[in-house]
Order: C-alpha cells, then structure tokens, then sequence
DNA sequence: TTCTTAAAAGATAATAGTTATTATTTATTA
DNA sequence: TAATAAATAATAACTATTATCTTTTAAGAA
C-alpha cells in the first residue's frame, strides 16, 4: 500500500497544476481516497463527510469521485451488482479478493500478470491497455462465522 | 467453443425439466445465447427478434436472460460503462479480452489461470468460488483502420 | 380437438444509481 | 477587500433494469 500522505499530496497537486478550486469538500473526499484502505463506495464517503459537512451533498462526492477518475489518480471497480467501489490509493489496475459475504476487498500480491499480458497480445493480436482481474469468494472472517 | 447445437438443447432440456412452457419467443433467445459468439447485449438479441416477432417486448429479453442466468446456462458480463454483454454458449467463468474501440469481445485461451486462483486462496485465506479476468485494448482490425 | 389453467408475453410503471442543471456560495487573485 | 470564475447544494433528468398488471398462449386433460 502506497503512503496515504503522499497520495493525498499528489491528487493535491493535481488540482492545483490544473488551477482547480482546493474546497474543503474537494480536499476531504481526496484524503478519504488517498487512504482507500476498504475501497469505499460513493455512498460510503458521503456518509462519512457528512459528519463534517452538514450541508454535504451526494452530487459532490460524486462530481469529485469522477474528476480524480478523469486524472487517472482513482480507480473505479465497477461490480455486477450495480456496485462501485474506488480505490485512491492504488490507483493503477491491479488484481482484487472480493468478499461476497462482507463485501470486504483485499489485494493480494500476484507478479505472474505481466506474463499473462504478453502472452494474450501475442495470442489475439491486441495491443493491450489495461486489465481487470477479481476473484469472488468468501473471506477467512466470514468462513468462521458461518460455522457458528 | 462449444457445439451451438449442443449447448441449445441443454438449455431447452433445463426448461423442460423444470416445467417451464417452451414459447417461441423463450427458444429464440436461448437460440441466440446459445450461438453467442459475439457476446450478444439485450438490446441486440431485442433488435434481431424484432424482426421475427412483431410484438417482441424487451422485458420479455431480460425476464429471460435472467432465468438463465440463475440457471447458470448463461454467464453475464458487466462493465465499467455500464453495459452487460452475455455469454450462453460458454457459461462458466473465463478470460476475456475486450476492445474499447469496436466492443468486439474475444475469449483467448490461457491454461495458466488456475494455478493463480490456487496461489491467491493461499495467500489471502479466502475460499475462491469464481472470477472475473478482463483485458481491455484494441483489436487488430481498429488498429489497422486507425492507420488510415 | 377443445377446454382449462398456470405461466409467459407485452406494455408500461417503478426503481436506483448516476449525471445534468441551476441558483447560491466560496476560493482565489489582483 | 472586491471581483469573478468555479464549486457546492439541491433537485431534476436520465438510463438500464426490474416489477406490475392485463392479455395471450403452451401444455396437459377430457
């Protein structure tokens, strides 16, 4: 995991570069990405800055969520449930654990994706841009509390 | 992939067995699910229906998938953009790769996966049930039209 | 073949998550 | 401190999907 105080200086940067406006919404749902431990939803960074900002309002979060998105300092994972989740912190693609008990997401440590890059643009021809790469199943957490 | 043929009269077998009217309507979608090679959408398999059945209702294509898809007949998949794309002649779990530019999807063959799911079970703790591996780029044919 | 009926189709309303709009407020610079 | 360009807040609009309800139909029985 990146050092959340020098993602949260490199976003800051990133707005100041493109002479945008350093609100104190703007700044707080950028510290809440930069951190990212738990790839929180929309949803759940509006809760959490409504504690401080009484009048906070969703389409903020939302307009905010989708400029970092547009800069490349956030990256969105889109769920077949509906659901999207970012992650400010590691914003590049990188392999996910989903849980689909808790909804709780990991990332684990997999090299071998690289080769696997290569090895799919040579077979199919593509010049490869990006990937996504999740793995659904249920989290040592929820294993135990289901045998109670 | 699979036999189109084979993979249509298992999906008709499971709605017989589960006392579900075989409609003509409910065949053509399977029909067209079943062949798939292009990953069909909901509106597109609604548009080629249209043609045959005049008074072909889009819900009656959702109800549908949907039915197959708890089946496990038919695999969904969703993306960031938020548009899903089905797969009914090969319903389980596999790679695919996407190109952002025409939307063609290509499913390449990559034994190496497995090993990585086991390698990922022992390194977060989670049971593994299923997946999800996308990679996203552009096909040979945008590249070349792009060099015009 | 006709009758019965449970299920499916068709049409449309409802829903939910996200984006767009507009008036008000505010960060920034001179 | 004043001017203003941009951001916020509130809410309307939008879109893809699901739910509802009425009409139609597949399938088994008489």
């Amino acid at each position: 995991m990146a050092n959340p105080q020098d993602r949260y200086a490199i976003i800051v940067e990133k707005f100041r570069k493109k002479s945008l406006k350093l609100t104190p919404q703007r700044l707080a749902i950028a510290k809440i990405l930069a951190l990212s431990k738990g790839h929180p939803s929309v949803e759940e960074i509006f809760e959490q800055l409504k504690k401080t900002f009484s009048t906070m309002s969703l389409a903020t979060v939302y307009r905010n969520v989708l400029l970092l998105k547009s800069f490349g300092e956030v990256l969105e994972l889109s769920f077949p449930d509906g659901s999207n989740r970012y992650d400010g912190n590691r914003p590049y693609p990188h392999p996910h654990v989903i849980c689909i008990k808790c909804g709780a997401i990991v990332d684990p440590a997999l090299d071998a994706l690289k080769d696997l890059t290569h090895l799919v643009a040579k077979e199919t021809g593509f010049q490869i841009l990006t990937h996504r790469f999740d793995f659904f199943g249920i989290c040592r957490r929820c294993q135990n509390s289901d045998k109670k």
